[in-house]
DNA sequence: TAAATCAGGGTTGTATGATAACACGACAAG
DNA sequence: CTTGTCGTGTTATCATACAACCCTGATTTA
């Protein structure tokens, strides 16, 4: 029989409890926004917690403008829309359709991205692209160099947009997309997934290279339906209409799904 | 004359300034990945603060993943792809460049939400875009209850997508771009900016209605060239290429700039 | 010799109490 | 009606102590 082990206790810190439980209560509603929190010493002693803990929970929903504190007033639950943060819990990562729908995100950047990085590379970008497809060609399918670099090709790409947001954005989503991918653990290895993979690159960065908008596009969307292939992603049944009807329709098949690097 | 008050200064904790401080040595790469951190103690000493404030920021840190931390062992700065969440400091926002960058994101996600909805929207968003349209009706320009209906509009039409990721990743983007805009402070309103903005919202619900992919996402387009005239965006200095070349080409020159609602 | 056990110091996690800084209302004085 | 003062409550910070845990090295044991 096999062990039937609780999930591992991730943050045993119990201001980590504190916040997780507060947080709660904001996002079902029990406390509004302009709500006053009760008293730090109020909040210590119905979680049976020392004032300490309750502080450090406070300072991290503050982070994340949850809350918001001032001295001699106390702390109020701040409006949705001021959260500074952007961030997506452990939990719903594992859900299936969260899965499918953060690789829907991460086409939709790279496909626009891909276009842009054409028009606006340089030289250097160039050179980082093909110092990361070196190190996927010099490391075995699936490792963590591979990983490694298969990301930092398409950081690269991202940042040959000049905008760094671009980049930040999309290494935000694909990581999320890749905890879920090990999340659901149903990644299989073959030989020829590498040289595919590779080719799908190469396709990419010669676009780029070229300068041409449209066949980086066209390649990355190419590679990242392959993606969702080998990461198993059935496809289409969850967008039945073309994702991005300002592509040439003849692209619009390989869009509907979309995953992992 | 009148007053030229300095904004509030937030954040005057201890406690915010100790994890700016840290954060800062990770991101210009004084602590590396793996490294410890000194200990509790020798940061309360070196800081001049106490403990306890020193506990607060590396609570902090960690809920951003940035660092980890073991009882019995010390704090170790975390891999960069770690980080569970995605965040903007105020400083950075403020920089005119960040802004325009901010803003060619955002309009990269609204012209492919707008067209992805077409294709997927409910009776219930539709209505909820019309209700966020009658609000903005009631509501004079540029008042705080049309911002509200403003951005709840643009909401509408990312939830119609059905991906909630959609929904949370352009309302956090453009609630940076409005801090943007208000740390810029440079926009003036006039009586027929409310019909023209509202001109403009029309057609994209029409064409969300109609099913319009194309013509959702060219409403779009047209809206966000709208507002980035209407917020003083210079425009294309510094996209001197089309930004979304797989867009038709009669649109490509309102693409180049974006920014506000 | 090799493995197990145990003691000690160092570090983080938590608790507790105290003090300073600040907000707010009540109240008196002008 | 305005102003000044004061008392109370809250957050912000400090200081100290103890518990839980990791690591290392010496000691004991097989």
């Amino acid at each position: 029989m096999t062990l039937k082990l609780d999930k591992v206790n991730r943050g045993p810190h119990l201001s980590t409890l504190v916040a997780s439980s507060i947080s709660r209560e904001i996002a079902q509603g029990r406390l509004k926004p302009g709500d006053q929190l009760p008293t730090e010493q109020a909040l210590a002693t119905t979680f049976g917690v020392s004032r300490n803990v309750v502080r450090e929970a406070i300072a991290r929903l503050r982070s994340e403008g949850r809350i918001w504190s001032q001295q001699g007033r106390g702390a109020f639950v701040a409006d949705a829309t001021n959260a500074t943060v952007l961030t997506i819990d452990y939990e719903t990562l594992q859900r299936a359709d969260s899965f499918r729908n953060l690789f829907e995100l991460r086409g939709m950047l790279e496909v626009q991205i891909a276009a842009l990085a054409a028009t606006r590379r340089s030289d250097a970008d160039i050179v980082a692209m093909e110092q990361a497809l070196d190190g996927m060609r010099t490391a075995p399918y699936g490792s963590v160099a591979w990983l490694k670099n298969d990301l930092g090709f398409h950081r690269a790409v991202a940042e040959a947009t000049q905008n760094p947001y671009m980049g930040q954005f999309l290494v935000f989503v694909s990581e999320r997309v890749r905890e879920s991918i090990l999340a659901a653990g149903n990644q299989q290895k073959s030989d020829d997934m590498a040289r595919t993979t590779l080719g799908e690159h190469e396709r990419i960065l010669a676009a780029i290279k070229a300068g041409d908008a449209k066949g980086a596009s066209a390649a990355m969307t190419r590679h990242l339906a392959g993606a969702a292939a080998r990461v198993g992603l059935p496809g289409s049944e969850a967008s039945p209409k073309p994702v991005s009807p300002a592509l040439p329709s003849r692209l619009r098949k390989a869009v509907r799904g979309q995953a992992a690097g």
